[in-house]
RNA sequence: CGGGGAGUAGCGCAGCUUGGUAGCGCGCUUGGUUCGGGACCAAGAGGGCGCAGGUUCAAAUCCUGUUUCCCCGACCA
């Protein structure tokens, strides 16, 4: 592909809209366009990024026996009338009529196609076990998009539905789909987690989420350091047993960011009586802006207290040494305001009665099982350096994470409402065990971004770069700056290297800027400094390698290092 | 769905308070000079200000309605 041509204008500036380094550098680079809310357009490069992780996700599947198959975007509203899911599903499954003013929907997900392909053609055990797979467009009317492709409304999914004869073998089976997920990301170049996971309105029992961990995440993640014990938030009732009940003297609240002690005095009906002090953190591992108050019947040296919020979470030691002492003067919980511990979250809670205020609202336990007539608050459940559950050392870390992927154990939800039924050596029928997997395309191709990029764009690992090979062709209104480079853009196509060749007549650095911004983890720089010493300069996206490499042979040096790096990402 | 912000040239923005028929930077076109990290000079093209009403001699500027987008939160395979 000759840049000259290639449709996607790359620019320097930020777009106000984009607050994220995907959403930032996609856009700016020509990546993508956006059509509406959570609607995307996509230029090649994103396309083409697209298809590298589709054939690596094929590739799995296959490796599976996957089927590949297709099934509709949109469908008859009957279809998940069966399975109840037209009714039990709010706004974010899109309805609408056709002409003959029937209910259609779009996909949001397949379940119900996938049974409604697989229930007639697999009526004897014989066909048993067996998975079919499709990459298709998602629509899901989300409330609010966000983060470029990170969360769209119209998406692009691998979903995968497999059918068993009994929960051994969907287990056995789910073992190897995790594994496959694994290496999924492994051979895109990222490092996810999976973790055990809360299978929502999928129904089913188990299931697991791939996390990417990153800032930008939407997810909140809770890792043990010292063990394998990994948790989201949303199903933080899994962290239990805390120890140092009742006399731990620290309280820690999770506030809006604008959320003065002060205020939080006020709110808390507290008053200046030398009961209990506050400080103020400006932010905890999530983002926000954390007040601990230390109870003053209990002892608590700045050690432990530093232990408590996480040296990590603020590493400015002098504002941190400020805030431990800074606070103007101690405060007190009135007769009205109670301190508990809350065994099931780990840690203690500020509880409150009195006055509400609006920007608070309680996330925690039960407060009528707890503490009735209590009004709860946004409280931490858990924090950075907690016990862990699981292994007991205080190595608790949390973090943010973007869903990748994810997969569930179905059981008979939807062969038993669909009526799916095959029929056992023995005549008899039964509905298969289901479970299914699902991979966000181009959520993924985001997220890559989001983990490989620096300053300039980015860096896209080589499996699913666009193209492998960036030719910079500089001066070349040079004849032999522009022959050269020629020359070696047709040895690497004939050699089947994935080639992008800037033959543009610009600057030299609005070449590297736009190769930047396309992030080919290869470059190749032919200008007439390399044409005078015979050479062609070989150089890596992330700055980590320079080399010059004659002229001649330079096609096949190129070949063999783009297959060394490919190598890398599979072993 | 709650709160906040914003729709003016392909992109980023100013102009609106105090109405007079739209401007700046980048990009684009042409010519020339440059040339290994987003060069310079000169000459051009391109929008009628989200949409619909209203007030007025006159509306991007004032009023009403509407719609779209972005951010925070709630929500969420």
């Amino acid at each position: 592909m000759k840049l000259s041509k290639l449709l996607g204008a790359r620019f320097k500036e930020s777009p106000a809209d984009c607050q994220i380094a995907s959403h930032i550098f996609m856009t700016r680079g020509g990546y993508m366009k956006n059509v509406g809310n959570g609607i995307f357009s996509l230029y090649t490069p994103a396309k083409r990024i697209m298809q590298k992780i589709e054939a690596i996700v094929r590739d799995e599947m296959d490796k599976l026996d996957g089927q590949e198959v297709q099934l509709p975007v949109a469908m008859p509203a009957s279809l998940w009338q069966e399975s109840g899911r037209f009714d039990s599903i709010g706004s974010e499954l899109l309805r609408f009529k056709d002409r003959g003013d029937g209910d259609m929907v779009l996909g949001m997900t397949h379940e119900e196609a996938a049974v409604h392909l697989a229930r007639d053609a697999a009526p004897s055990y014989a066909f048993y076990p067996f998975m079919i797979y499709q990459f298709q467009t998602k629509f899901r009317d989300e409330q609010r998009a966000r983060g470029g492709l990170i969360r769209l409304r119209e998406f692009m999914m691998k979903d995968a539905y497999s059918f068993h004869l009994n929960q051994e073998d969907l287990e056995a089976y789910y073992e190897k789909c995790l594994d496959a997920y694994e290496r999924i990301f492994k051979r895109a170049g990222i490092d996810v987690i999976s973790i055990k996971s809360d299978s929502g309105m999928m129904g089913g029992n188990v299931a697991h989420e791939f996390m990417l961990l990153t800032d930008v995440g939407e997810d909140t993640i809770i890792l043990c350091d010292a063990c394998d014990f990994r948790s989201n938030m949303e199903v933080a009732e899994c962290i239990v047993e805390a120890p140092a009940a009742q006399d731990e003297p620290l309280i820690l609240i999770e506030t809006p960011n604008t959320t003065t002690i002060d205020q939080l005095c006020t709110f808390f009906s507290i008053q200046p009586q030398n009961t209990c002090k506050a400080v103020i953190y400006r932010k905890n591992a999530t983002g926000k802006q954390v007040i601990v108050f230390i109870r003053g019947d209990l002892e608590v040296n700045e050690t432990k207290l530093r232990n408590f919020i996480g040296e990590d979470v603020h590493p400015d030691t002098t504002q941190a040494a400020n805030v431990a002492y800074g606070y103007a003067g101690p405060v007190n919980f009135t007769a009205d305001a109670t301190l508990v511990y809350d065994r099931s979250l780990q840690g203690l809670c500020g509880l409150v009665t009195g006055a509400n205020k609006s920007g608070y609202h309680y996330t925690g336990f039960n407060p009528t099982r707890d503490i009735p007539n209590a009004t709860y608050h946004d409280f931490a459940k858990t924090y950075q350096g907690a016990i862990c559950p699981q292994c007991k050392v205080a190595a608790i870390k949390i973090s943010n994470g973007i869903e990748v992927g994810n997969i569930f154990q179905l059981g008979t939800k939807y062969t038993a409402s669909m009526n799916m039924q095959y029929a056992d050596a023995q005549g008899e029928l039964h509905h298969p065990i289901m479970g299914c997997y699902g991979v966000g395309i181009s959520r993924l191709a985001a997220s890559v971004c989001e983990a490989k990029h620096d300053d300039y764009g980015p860096i896209w690992p080589i499996s699913i770069a666009p193209w492998q090979v960036h030719i910079c062709a500089i001066r070349s209104d040079a004849p032999e700056v522009s022959e050269a480079a020629s020359a070696l853009y047709a040895d690497l196509t004939a050699q089947g290297v994935e080639v992008l060749f800037d033959d543009r007549v610009v600057s030299a650095g609005v070449m590297f800027s736009d190769a930047d911004l396309l992030g080919v983890p290869i470059r190749a720089t032919v200008s007439p400094k390399t044409c005078g010493r015979g050479v062609v300069e070989l150089s890596l996206r992330d700055k980590s390698y320079k080399e010059d490499v004659p002229m001649d042979g330079a096609a096949v040096a190129i070949k063999e290092l783009v297959a060394r790096k490919l190598a890398k990402l599979e072993a």
